[in-house]
DNA sequence: CTTCCAACTGAATCCGTTA
DNA sequence: TTAACGGATTCAGTTGGAA
């Protein structure tokens, strides 16, 4: 898949910065449909800063009020309504976000995702191994966080490197459950007096996972709740592009001083996997042009049921029925679509050989 | 805890029934505050768009019920708002509510959940150990359901039997995650053409947990969308009350069928299915995500004759071949099979240490 | 009576390019 | 914009018949 860059729109982007400041603001300030990838992992512990107001503008009083849990609420979801309209200006037209939260806020996240327009392509769970324990015995252990993966609008074509994921899990397709545990040891950033720079700092091996699977070399992710720059610093080592927002400067500063350490994985390193459908075409046809099958000859269905004659014009024709390798195919198994490369073989030295291995020669030679 | 039990309430309540009917309606005619613990597997208002087919070209038997058909995201929130607002009143004050969903609807069921002032407990995540596969490569395997666990406001004094549960997991706190297969085999319901006889039938085991886990024997389980009794049928083994809501008369007729058969304290068939516990599959490419090693890093084969390097997908590049540590390891040894794990090594501090080590480290980290 | 293999199945928002 | 068509894509498990 070529991607259509716009230099205008990317030279005006400030690449691989921490911008301080109001995300919402910041983003506002942003080029519109200039980001590939957005991740966000905003806060739930707002504070209620000033009046507060319910969605009529009656004011909410009392903070015991029965009303007060809606108008928690109602102040969340406004915060939630403004950011994620703010991060879905900026993203390209094909672009795609990550959100990631408990209980305590994500059903809204993922509720205000849909009504303005957010596609869900998959919620995933991140699976702690070493979660911290209910002490009080009250609850079941709080074992993992959700993330909710959304491309911009339904039918946009988003960035999945299936092959690459499914590598990642030794050749089995990837679930939407990743066990993976919680940031701390070596990668867990202290301050000057050795307690956690942040309370929150999320483990880089989820930002590999994430950024691996759902963007390219190149591409710009953007963090709009930026902290210690765990999306930064892996989007680096893998090299995307980055861009941070962050309005807490002690953050910006361990951010930064972390992701001047941070260097890129060599070219090699960051190819990865990808699908056949990422191989050039090749018709049917050239391998009678070009000799490698005669006009005339005869293919066998794989299971040997069938059998059908190569015309001169790279179609096949059987007793009742003619048409292009997969057609044919399809119709004889009456089957809604058939993959006629793997469906077809032919005889060579007495051997049936599938006409798949031609068309690797061709492919072979076009390197 | 001991419970207030008020019989003149219970009296009043149909115990151990299907009722007919809307679950709006059925549950406004029952007594206010006389239900423990309600279950909902809602439709999840699945948005289907054409047939989708297998690789082997077999039809997926899709959800495509009339019952899950809903307008839009307003209809089905109003949907959403008008059973649980049902479902709150008939609730004891001391009583809690499940709801089971996936992303589709999840996120607006806890949204609404929270802003009738339930207060959420947990979310639970169902991980399904043998989810159908994503057919087409474009997404993750969708191998998960979400729980929400809800009280019927905050602070109140919900049923939570800690010990119970930790002694269903080996005497290890049971953790918000739980691995459960999938309902098929001779628990799943047919009808008298063989075929499933509900689309959605959930498993026996995921209920039998939240049973145990949030209820008392002799408290009553009340389950507005009953489908074919899994709720009732255990509640029923383990010796709590139910109260089944249907609106379908096939469904109805397959849940009686199937209540009259089961006993209670029936405990031994479900006892059979117990763990049967194996060393954990850990992918390689965990040892990347995790920056065990990292992409660009070289390996080095047992016996010093070969020399590769980590790709950022848990791949490895040589000379002239690329794949997982397996592959390339049975390619550069000419050997139709090769376990990576032992064959490869890397380099700490000059010495060289197989991979396995680093698989042992997060196979710890797992128990 | 085993063992083996082929066929079948499960809450699924599941294609991309060219004419 | 729509229609046609090339061709890529699956994991864990059960069932039932054959060997």
């Amino acid at each position: 898949m070529t991607k259509i860059k716009t230099p205008v729109v990317r030279n005006a982007l400030p690449l691989n910065e921490i911008l301080a400041g109001d995300c919402i603001e910041v983003m506002n300030s942003l080029p519109e449909g200039s980001v590939d990838l957005i991740f966000a992992d905003p806060p739930y512990n707002l504070q209620l800063r000033g009046d507060l107001h319910r969605p009529d503008n009656s004011k909410v009083d009392a903070v015991d009020d029965a009303w007060d849990q809606f108008g928690s609420f109602a102040h969340y979801d406004q915060f939630t309504r403004d950011w994620l309209a703010a991060a879905r200006r900026i993203l390209k037209p094909n672009g795609a976000i990550w959100v990631i939260g408990s209980y305590h806020n994500v059903f809204r996240m993922g509720a205000e995702l849909q009504n303005q327009g957010f596609w869900i392509l998959n919620d995933v769970v991140w699976r702690k191994s070493n979660p911290m324990p209910n002490f009080r015995g009250k609850r079941l252990t709080n074992a993992h966080e959700t993330l909710i993966w959304a491309s911009k609008a339904e039918g946009a074509k988003y960035t999945f490197n299936y092959e690459a994921l499914k590598s990642l899990n030794e050749g089995i397709q990837m679930r939407s459950d990743w066990v993976i545990p919680i940031c701390n040891g070596g990668e867990r950033l202290k301050d000057e007096n050795g307690d956690k720079a942040h309370p929150t700092q999320k483990p880089e091996a989820l930002l590999h996972r994430l950024i691996v699977g759902t963007t390219n070399p190149g591409d710009v992710v953007l963090d709009p709740f930026f902290g210690t720059g765990t999306s930064g610093a892996v989007a680096k080592m893998l090299g995307r592009d980055f861009i941070g927002i962050e309005r807490e400067e002690a953050y910006r500063e361990v951010a930064q001083k972390r992701l001047s350490k941070i260097r890129k994985f060599d070219r090699e390193a960051l190819e990865v996997s990808t699908s056949k459908r990422s191989e050039p075409r090749v018709p049917f046809g050239q391998l009678v042009e070009r000799g490698m099958l005669r006009p005339g000859e005869e293919l066998f269905s794989m299971n040997g049921r069938h059998k059908v004659k190569v015309r001169a014009d790279g179609t096949l024709i059987g007793d009742d029925v003619k048409g292009s390798i997969h057609q044919v195919g399809a119709h004889l198994e009456g089957a809604p679509s058939c993959n006629g490369w793997t469906y077809w073989t032919f005889k060579r030295d007495g051997k049936q050989v599938p006409i798949d291995l031609l068309r690797q020669q061709i492919r072979a030679e076009m390197t």
